[in-house]
DNA sequence: ATGCCGAAGTTACTTCGA
């Protein structure tokens, strides 16, 4: 089977590009972020149309997750046991499912926008509620992963200039170390080929020609348990899909499984 | 060729993103 995860910045603008994505991919589950739309929104029918059904959890303007899945999808669970929130709210940026044979977390974690910003330590406390949240998923039998937009470039390789970044959120040890944790509970990152270049980058900002000149960062990642590791035959960032009018700032990464 | 930011709420400008 085939698994992915995508930001797709918006997924009213984006609505006939993710249409055409899953029929040229083909994937049998699809993880959203950054849906922008909230939940009464989300076009469900045109999707259903497309031959999935949708788990979705959004409040409107900002962030949003969903599940995509062609094999079934249940036990959904939206937002993560104690979940921080921000500024008085719980934004929707957590949702579990259990779809067909495997059991996937679609995440948005909060940018942190600076270090000396309010956001900071809340995409930290995000992170350790994460942690513990995925640590039952990670121990059990059952093919798990937690998949999604962290926000965070894993280590300096992961972003295209990081004496450029120094001091920026998304590189800073304390993410560093709390996206540790959360692997620590027993979680791999698969990490995936790169379709073009050395490196599978997932995100390019629309400015300064980023994707032309492959300035990219790798913060799109999909965290696997053991179960769901040992099945990984291949893994891919389709940067095809960054190219051209009207494309969403990340692109998908794209996992297929022996299940 | 992959090309100089885009989405959304509100309605001319603002906030957010990484």
């Amino acid at each position: 089977m085939r698994v992915a995860t995508w930001n797709i910045n918006s997924l009213k603008a984006r609505l006939d590009r993710l249409l055409a994505w899953l029929e040229s991919a083909s994937p049998d589950v699809v993880c959203l972020q950054e849906l922008k739309c909230a939940t009464a929104d989300v076009p469900v029918e045109a999707i259903a149309d497309a031959g999935y059904e949708t788990a979705a959890w959004g409040t409107g303007r900002w962030n949003g997750v969903a599940i995509l899945s062609r094999v079934g999808i249940s036990d959904v669970r939206t937002g993560l046991a104690d979940q921080p929130d921000f500024a008085d709210a719980t934004e929707p940026r957590a949702i579990t499912a259990t779809c067909g044979p495997v059991r996937v977390q679609s995440l948005y974690l909060p940018n942190g926008r600076d270090v000396a910003d309010p956001h900071f330590p809340y995409k930290l406390a995000f992170l350790k509620a994460l942690a513990a949240d995925a640590a039952a998923d990670a121990r059990g039998e059952t093919p798990f992963a937690a998949v999604g937009d962290y926000n965070i470039c894993p280590t300096d390789d992961d972003l295209w200039d990081a004496a450029a970044w120094t001091g920026t959120t998304h590189v800073t040890p304390q993410e560093r170390a709390a996206l540790d944790a959360v692997k620590a509970a027993g979680l791999a990152d698969v990490f995936p080929r790169a379709l073009k270049y050395e490196w599978p980058f997932t995100y390019w900002d629309y400015r300064n020609l980023d994707f032309p000149k492959n300035r990219g960062l790798r913060i799109d990642l999909a965290l696997a348990n053991p179960a769901f590791a040992a099945a990984v035959t291949d893994a891919y960032v389709d940067r095809n899909e960054r190219k051209g009018k009207g494309a969403s700032d990340h692109a998908p990464l794209v996992i297929d499984l022996d299940l």
